[in-house]
DNA sequence: GTTGAGCGTT
């Protein structure tokens, strides 16, 4: 009675999700599902979880067959208070695929070449972006997402370094990457140190349009303070300087 | 152990 997103999306068409907040981080479907199932039929409930610790993230979808009903427990069930919580009901507006979803009801993409020609399958301008950029949803998981770019940052930075000394980097995406990649396997089979970084010896075309707007990138760098080339991993290098698996 | 605006999974 309680296998909800168990098996990702079980059947959605013609179905209406409700959006349920501030519900309580301890909330589960099992404690939504019967509230939500005595308004109405209820046929799936999902609530997001990290994928690391598997925390709820203070919110769920309930998934009800027909709007009327879920248009009703919105009503009865948005502003009522759940585990000592306000909970706040209301209809999703994003799919989790970017199904089509009127008023909160998800209907399929095309059914049958009616009215609408199925030519055009590009579909992928619902939602972009959004609120996406600013999906600093707490505090504490800025923190733990920082740490954790800071985790694998250290080829990111390394790239970041590199892309500073392209003095153009709206020429070409694609073809910069390719670069980069073929001359990181250049560099892999010339030489192991990696680390080494060859001085960043800047090429006179280079210098040259530095700055060609009169603004320093380099100046952005020291916000993060600038990492000295010399101690580029102060904790990490003891292990690494001394053999201890030898 | 903490948190609190938001939009989702095989």
């Amino acid at each position: 009675m309680s296998h909800f997103g168990r098996s990702g999306p079980p059947d959605i068409t013609d179905t209406y999700s409700l959006l349920v907040l501030n519900i309580t981080f301890r909330t589960t479907a099992d404690d939504l599902f019967p509230l939500f199932d005595k308004y109405g039929k209820v046929v799936d409930i999902f609530i997001p979880k990290d994928r690391r610790t598997g925390d709820s993230r203070g919110f769920a979808f309930v998934r009800y067959k027909y709007a009327d009903e879920a248009q009703k427990a919105v009503d009865r069930l948005d502003g009522t208070v759940v585990d000592g919580r306000e909970i706040t009901v209301q209809f999703a507006k994003y799919g989790p695929n970017a199904e089509r979803i009127q008023k909160g009801r998800i209907i399929e993409s095309f059914p049958r070449s009616r009215s609408r020609s199925p030519r055009r399958r590009h579909r992928d301008d619902h939602y972009k972006d959004r609120d996406y950029r600013r999906r600093s949803r707490s505090r504490s998981y800025d923190r733990y997402e920082r740490d954790r770019y800071r985790g694998k940052d250290r080829d990111s930075q390394r790239r970041s370094r590199s892309r500073s000394a392209s003095p153009v980097r709206s020429k070409g995406r694609g073809r910069d990457r390719y670069d980069e990649d073929r001359r990181n396997s250049s560099r892999s089979r010339s030489v192991s140190p990696d680390r080494h970084s060859p001085s960043p010896q800047k090429s006179p075309s280079l210098h040259k349009a530095s700055s060609p707007r009169g603004e320093s990138p380099d100046r952005r760098s020291r916000d993060g303070r600038s990492p000295s080339p010399r101690s580029v991993s102060p904790r990490g290098r003891r292990a690494d300087s001394r053999s201890p698996s030898s």
